[in-house]
RNA sequence: GGAAAGGUGGCUGAGUUGGCUUAAGGCGCACGAUUGGAAAUCGUGUGUGGGCUAAUACCCCACCGAGGGUUCGAAUCCCUCCCUUUCCGCCA
């Protein structure tokens, strides 16, 4: 969340900040009731300031036998009339507190101002779109007719929007996570967690999922937990309610986990196939960083998402998202978005994002600096990749014409030296 | 899921017949003294959040798992919840 603080001290610069988004966000009014919350605070400790004096010398007076009946009927009022401001305060707190939970993150100052997608910038490319001398095939129809995915019999098994992967599917997707995996901690340096798959509504306020976007979460009934809709919010909230000591910064993590997402305002898009499903798997950086250092880490996180395009020789661009088009957590994100022929465009996936402090506010994630100061880490991370799009991009990219898919030179040795997929090698 | 015990500052550990505790003592840590240097010893300091403020200076408020309550006053009494440990049950 944003820095209340902040939003007192330069409303101005916050409110043209957040108005880049697109959207008003009625921060006079929040001041307003912060004003009256500190007067009611102020008043409240002066009579908490005078109640701890009058209480030492209590117990002198008794001793000497004074009479203190009076003093008691008049701490008594006081003490009624603290607890009603308190109570009031309480009822500010909770106002200000839902408010700000509200409010998204300020874009950084220097990203392209934007309504939405089509004002994002390209950045970079890397390899040309993968040539056809036939017409190339959807992922869905080689991955059915290669019996290794199963769209059919998932929907019978769950519903619609649901997967299934099958003999060689189901190893080509268990290679391409170890690969993601091998290849982040070993060359990247991130260290491997494998995190609990459903957490509390804490953490998902904490990365920001909730409050304002409980609907696209699957909560586990009879319980306040939820799926994980992203390794980020477990491996996030890791470090929930921490102060990290300042030479162990930077922390760079992986995590491969399941992903879960309801989404019900995307229904209709990406109906077919592995782009948009309520479960699909995914390899997660995340990183905690010192202030100074957040834009070069996001820099350098995103390379590290690219390498995983680069070593599987998969066409994709880099996109920086304008502001209309961020994250409501993120003050900075990069899309990679890989060539899918059966689209004929670039699809993201992977999203690479800075948070800046506002997920550390939310989590309270903080470190201690050099000089022994407290203050907010910057919070990153990225895909790297969404697993269930890059085997639909292997698929699309390295399909042959009679039907069968070769495997990335890089994966080959996750598989046993397999180099081809044909449905005669089942 | 059942039973019991317990959650105190960076760690350890007192305090639970409510008020000389503004949380004792010890360890650790930081600085200083001592020393040729070190150890030992001695001294001083040692949290987080909030308010006020130019201030990361004073001062004030809050925090003894979390949240309520009783009281002039709560680490201490009451209620609810969470967690930990041990035992039992169930189970991969």
């Amino acid at each position: 969340m944003l820095d209340i603080k902040q939003i007192r001290k330069e409303p101005d610069k916050v409110k043209e900040l957040l108005s880049r988004r697109g959207a008003d966000f009625k921060l006079d009014k929040l001041l307003d009731i912060d004003k009256i919350r500190r007067e009611m605070l102020i008043k409240s400790e002066a009579i908490k300031a005078e109640q701890n004096k009058v209480s030492k010398l209590i117990p002198t007076l008794k001793k000497d036998g004074k009479d203190t009946k009076e003093l008691f009927e008049e701490m008594k009022q006081l003490s009624d009339t603290a607890k009603e401001l308190d109570f009031k305060i309480r009822e500010i707190d909770d106002e200000i507190s839902a408010f700000l939970l509200d409010i998204p993150n300020m874009p950084n100052e220097n990203i392209a101002i934007g309504k939405d997608d089509k004002d994002n910038i390209e950045v970079r490319k890397h390899l040309e779109p993968t040539k056809f001398s036939y017409e190339p095939k959807a992922h869905w129809d080689i991955g059915v007719e290669l019996g290794i995915l199963d769209f059919e019999r998932a929907v019978k098994i769950t519903g619609s929007r649901f997967s299934m992967f099958k003999g060689m599917g189901a190893r080509l997707e268990r290679a391409i996570i170890n690969f993601m995996l091998y290849t982040n901690s070993s060359e990247g340096g991130y260290t491997e967690i494998s995190p609990p798959f459903m957490v509390n509504r804490k953490s998902m306020t904490g990365t920001g999922q909730l409050p304002k976007f409980e609907l696209d979460a699957f909560g586990v009934r009879d319980t306040d937990y939820f799926l994980i809709p992203t390794a980020e919010v477990p491996v996030t909230n890791m470090h929930a309610d921490e102060i990290i000591p300042g030479d162990t910064l930077p922390l760079y993590y992986t995590a491969y986990t399941p992903c879960f997402r309801a989404e019900a305002g995307s229904a209709g898009r990406d109906t077919r196939g592995l782009i948009r499903n309520h479960q699909f798997d995914k390899v997660e950086l995340v990183k905690f960083v010192k202030p100074q250092d957040s834009y070069e880490e996001l820099e350098k996180l995103t390379n590290n998402a690219e390498n995983i395009l680069k070593k599987l020789k998969l066409p994709y661009r880099v996109v920086e998202l304008c502001t209309g088009d961020i994250g409501f957590s993120s003050a900075k994100t990069y899309d990679l978005e890989v060539w899918m022929p059966s689209y004929g465009r670039y699809v993201e996936i992977s999203s690479c994002s800075n948070f800046e402090s506002y997920q550390a506010r939310r989590a309270n994630i903080r470190y201690r600096d050099e000089e022994g100061k407290v203050q907010y880490v910057h919070t990153l991370n990225g895909s790297s990749l969404a697993v269930g799009r890059t085997f639909a991009a292997i698929l699309e990219n390295y399909q042959q014409e009679d039907g069968s898919v070769k495997i990335p030179d890089v994966l080959v040795q996750y598989l046993n030296g397999l180099t081809i997929i044909t449905k005669e090698g089942l």
